[in-house]
DNA sequence: AATTATTTTAAACAAGTGTTTAAATTTTTG
DNA sequence: CAAAAATTTAAACACTTGTTTAAAATAATT
């Protein structure tokens, strides 16, 4: 497992465990340390501090969390196969990185504006052009005419929710992990299904 | 607005508030006693220690927030009303109180299944029998044939996320609180026209 | 009114926080 | 190899944390 990583990225790789698993708030950087296994110091002396990590983690998590969506949305596909698509793969990483959403979510929630703002991912969607797409189909009467937020929440409310209320379903409904990661991938038929005929009207 | 409340009640009215504006970890003692205007000491003479003050606030939040739910689950509906209710009155509750989902999901992720289950507001929703309602309805072929466990989360998803993600939304879409607000009254009809549509096959 | 019980207070407690320092170590450079 | 630079270390810094204490103030009881 562990690599020879350099110190700076041992301490970012163990950071990143512990603020997902913990948030900024629940967690000190002598514990960051030493998940790293280094010296309190080092994570001053290579982040400066315990807030520039947390910038520094959330930057690359968010990057690699709308990696998958920026690919689907460029690909050359009919919206209709980008919808599937997108859905299958949103599931695909959030099964391996299921604290994600809430994380990014919950911590950058109660985080300034503008720290939010320095993480320029916005630009990196518009510049797919999935927005004029939409709305170009929405004009031809392929997609259902609705505001691009609501399309947006709709997408990543069915995609993201699931995951982010794993602990509290499991518990309402007393299922296990093995159970509950079965259900999910139902789950995405269900979902896919709904969103595509609910977006898609003339489809079927 | 500040009644004449007991010691008490006030130092869990801003409990409640701060705990769920910052988090368990994101908060003192010291802070909750100055938003509610006392003394550091009265925290823990009237609630023991942060931790019990955190489970009391829990606990009547959850009570707050499933009571509306259950209301609508034991009414003399056919299941398309309440499902229309359900979406209607989860948009009422979480306009008034929209971080209070995020709080739920994300605080009791983190604590230990123990602390989820001592609040029991599972039993509530079973004796309302909506379960076996639900059942019944798909056997006689009304509503469609899939697990609660994903009917659940249909519901609640698009319930709550759209108030969870409301700070992402609004970052992305550079939108304010008065436009997103509105946008959410719209999109709690695409919500309950998608839902109604696919829960109920038969019903159009 | 005097006594008891309850509530509130300021101060202190030990433990933990993020961060800095200065010395020790390792690595790189000339 | 010696000098300089970069890295790592243990210790300390000032501050905040949750909690406790013991005295003061208030309320309730007899």
């Amino acid at each position: 497992m562990e690599k020879d990583l350099t110190t700076e990225a041992k301490i970012k790789e163990a950071a990143t465990r512990v603020f997902i698993a913990k948030g900024f708030n629940g967690c000190s950087s002598r514990e960051i340390a030493k998940e790293a296994g280094m010296n309190v110091a080092l994570v001053n002396y290579h982040f400066q501090s315990k807030s520039h990590l947390f910038e520094v983690v959330v930057a690359t998590v968010m990057e690699e969390f709308v990696f998958s969506m920026i690919d689907v949305f460029k690909s050359d596909l009919p919206l209709i196969s980008k919808t599937r698509i997108f859905i299958e793969k949103e599931y695909d990483f959030l099964s391996k990185h299921p604290d994600i959403p809430g994380f990014i979510i919950n911590e950058l929630g109660k985080k300034d504006k503008t720290f939010f703002e320095r993480i320029n991912f916005i630009e990196q969607i518009k510049e797919t052009k999935i927005y004029d797409e939409v709305q170009a189909a929405q004009e031809k009467g392929d997609v259902r005419k609705m505001d691009i937020t609501s399309i947006m929440l709709l997408m990543m409310g069915n995609c993201h929710f699931p995951f982010m209320a794993k602990p509290m379903i499991q518990t309402i409904q007393c299922i296990d992990d093995k159970t509950y990661q079965n259900q999910l991938t139902l789950h995405k038929q269900y979902v896919t299904e709904m969103l595509v005929n609910y977006l898609f009207p003339t489809s079927k």
